[in-house]
DNA sequence: TGATATTGTTCAATATATAGAATGTTATTC
DNA sequence: GAATAACATTCTATATATTGAACAATATCA
């Protein structure tokens, strides 16, 4: 009867809140388990994962045996350490293999990022939580770029998230709700982003004109995959000079119209 | 009472074993349900889904609505339609982010790809029963490529097979086994194959001549995370004459000597 | 278009996954 | 190097996830 000392963590709530609603909560907690280990620099011990996720340690290490089992954990038996597993590669490359979008919007960033030299990315909208990063090109060596694909960020922030406010059917309560939590370099206030949200409306693409990272210019034009059903958006950064003066418009002509031919792929196929 | 007319398929018999041996059998089933998506060229309903990996209805339905809350599928409400979702890029994303193998090979590979126009990978040796491809080169344009991450193959298939059963501490009883159970196009016998891995075990990498896949050569080298413990291998894949002739023995050092400065590195950072 | 088969979803009983204490096991401290 | 702390792991009672049948919603066919 005695209330509980522990203070669960942010994922530790949020975790408890699924586990709470869901008919497998042993899966909710294996994705935690995934995802906080994705986010560690080096393997975990049973210990501080299940602090961490507010989970009993006992069915903290049935859902890792689980997931050693299913090869999406490595265990190490000396240190008694967790990690992933590279079997998640499998699940993404399964992800890769038939997205059709990915597959039409390659081409298109790699010509748009070696036109103007810049970091073109094709983002994939899940809904007012957050973005992935689903497909990238960069000018130079693009080794170490595949490694961005799929980064998370929050759906409402630079450039993109003036598209995701502009675009997508979200009541004006919920979008204000998450504005709050955002974090920009130079935050704008909310009246001059909703101004900027208008013009987005208006001109087909937005600007992000450094308030999420400051000398950093970011556009982003929204694409459809089904008519009225905001799904993706492509994605230009560039620093400084690279998006300033005479290149913008080209840059933003370019973006344009490449996001409105693959939303016309991609509505008229399916 | 009644004995069950229902024959389970080949994933449905390994989940029904994994479901019963765990002390967290949603987890078994959830990622039988990732894996069924990930193979499927097409979104799936729920019926194929349970079917497929003989689950109750009801059961893989929860499954299903745990992993669209954990945005690892996607739903289609319309079709009612289950799909892998790009949130497993970023599980992915975290193996990638900070996996040593990876970040030394890949410049490593690059450099022999370009050298003697061969496609080279790196896998990732699970066990006996398969390893995972986690870095690729490629000589020509090397876009489609990246898809290609994630592969899984049998493990003592071609000629990164010779390499696990050469240096890899499993009894020869397992490794018949297991070697009954491939498919190649031109199948050696085990007495060949036998005296190809001693072979390989003398000269410190592997050969597969066309077994696999009549017409490819594929090359072979072992590399070490901790020492004495086989971990990943280096695999350089020709068309017919890429790899005949002269040019042949100078990939072999180069590919042996990228696989043993590799293990040194790999094993004095830990 | 109406009838029928198939699919998706809810519901209540029960087999069982989970929580928490107890037990080994390893790391840390003095 | 002994004592102590933290850790991983087993064990058992109970809350609950799973099952299979009943129901609702689609899709299919005549």
């Amino acid at each position: 009867m005695a209330g509980k000392s522990k203070q669960p963590s942010t994922p530790g709530r949020q975790l408890a809140k699924a586990v709470r609603d869901s008919k497998a909560p042993a899966i909710s907690r294996a994705a935690a388990v995934l995802r906080l280990l994705g986010k560690s620099e080096k393997p975990l011990g049973l210990q501080p994962i299940a602090r961490e996720l507010g989970l009993v340690p006992s069915t903290c290490l049935y859902v890792l045996r689980a997931l050693v089992a299913e090869e999406l954990v490595s265990f190490d038996a000396d240190t008694k350490r967790y990690a992933l597993e590279a079997g998640v590669l499998t699940l993404a490359r399964g992800w890769l293999r038939r997205n059709e979008f990915t597959d039409l919007a390659q081409p298109v960033l790699d010509s748009i990022s070696q036109r103007f030299d810049v970091t073109v990315l094709g983002a994939h909208i899940v809904g007012l939580d957050h973005i992935i990063v689903v497909a990238v090109s960069q000018s130079g060596a693009n080794l170490q770029l595949s490694a961005q694909i799929g980064s998370r960020f929050p759906a409402l922030i630079s450039a993109t998230g003036r598209c995701i406010a502009a675009f997508g059917d979200h009541t004006d309560a919920d979008i204000e709700a998450r504005f709050g939590t955002l974090r920009w370099d130079e935050p704008p206030t909310f009246a001059d982003w909703q101004a900027q949200v208008a013009e987005t409306r208006q001109r087909g693409f937005a600007v992000d004109a450094g308030n999420y990272i400051s000398g950093v210019t970011v556009l982003a034009a929204p694409v459809w995959k089904t008519r009225g059903k905001l799904s993706h958006a492509l994605v230009a950064i560039g620093i400084g000079s690279a998006v300033k003066g005479s290149g913008l418009p080209a840059l933003q002509d370019a973006l344009l119209s490449a996001a409105q031919t693959l939303s016309n792929r991609l509505c008229g196929e399916v």
